[in-house]
DNA sequence: TAAATATATGAACAACTGTTCATATATTTA
DNA sequence: TAAATATATGAACAGTTGTTCATATATTTA
């Protein structure tokens, strides 16, 4: 049951000038992504935990399943989901491998994000 | 099929020394869920581009939804999620409700989540 | 006060996520 | 080289999430 004017933009309260002027400063599809998965990486309390041991010293996996509480193989899957990140690294010795925060950018964000919290 | 043992912890890479030291100084539950949610609800390229939005100057749902792409209706969902974190708050003005940032969290956490995009 | 407008909200549903369990791989040790 | 150890990985499953669609609410206008 088509109309005539289906095409018709059917949306009265759009400020033109305000919509026009923000687009133009828009963020676009592929930054908002990466930033909102980025942030998705972040938004687990089990990798939030992992995360923040690491900032304190390199720990092995056994370790991390210890001081976080999670199992081993939650552990393992979840720093893979870091490592694609980028957010840790490892180096291995021998049979154990020794997980690291690859650079301080998770710091940062912790420190806002806790400063947020702490409001 | 139980054994005698157990009980006993069957995990032996543990670094002792450091567990504790870690242990000591780690983030608690509820801290680290708190910490969780503020980047769960940043992690979603939808809430991304409305808070984006809003670093530019505050905006009636209509006009989220159009610099957004999103629908009003699913504009209005994820708006009730960035109320209930503190990011956002609103204004009545007649029928129209003008939306802005509480604070200036969001936009440090960007600038830090952008820097590490670009690394 | 009825109609129109702007927004909110609940239910439903598909897509995604995190854990567990079983198994695989890599390294060391016996 | 076989067994043990440390970690990784795939499948399965329950729980969560984001959207849509229908409907409700609040405000203004006729």
């Amino acid at each position: 049951m088509k109309t005539e004017f289906e095409d018709r933009c059917d949306v009265q309260c759009i400020h033109e000038e305000n919509v026009k002027e923000v687009r133009a400063n828009m963020i676009n599809e592929d930054t908002a992504r990466a930033l909102a998965d980025i942030f998705k990486t972040l938004g687990d309390s089990t990798r939030i935990k992992l995360l923040f041991a690491l900032m304190q010293k390199e720990l092995c996996v056994c370790d991390l399943a210890a001081v976080s509480g999670a199992s081993e193989s939650a552990v393992s899957h979840q720093l893979r989901i870091l490592r694609n990140q980028k957010l840790v690294k490892y180096r291995r010795e021998g049979k154990i491998l020794y997980y690291s925060l690859l650079d301080d950018h998770v710091q940062t964000l912790f420190t806002q994000g806790l400063e947020h919290v702490n409001e």
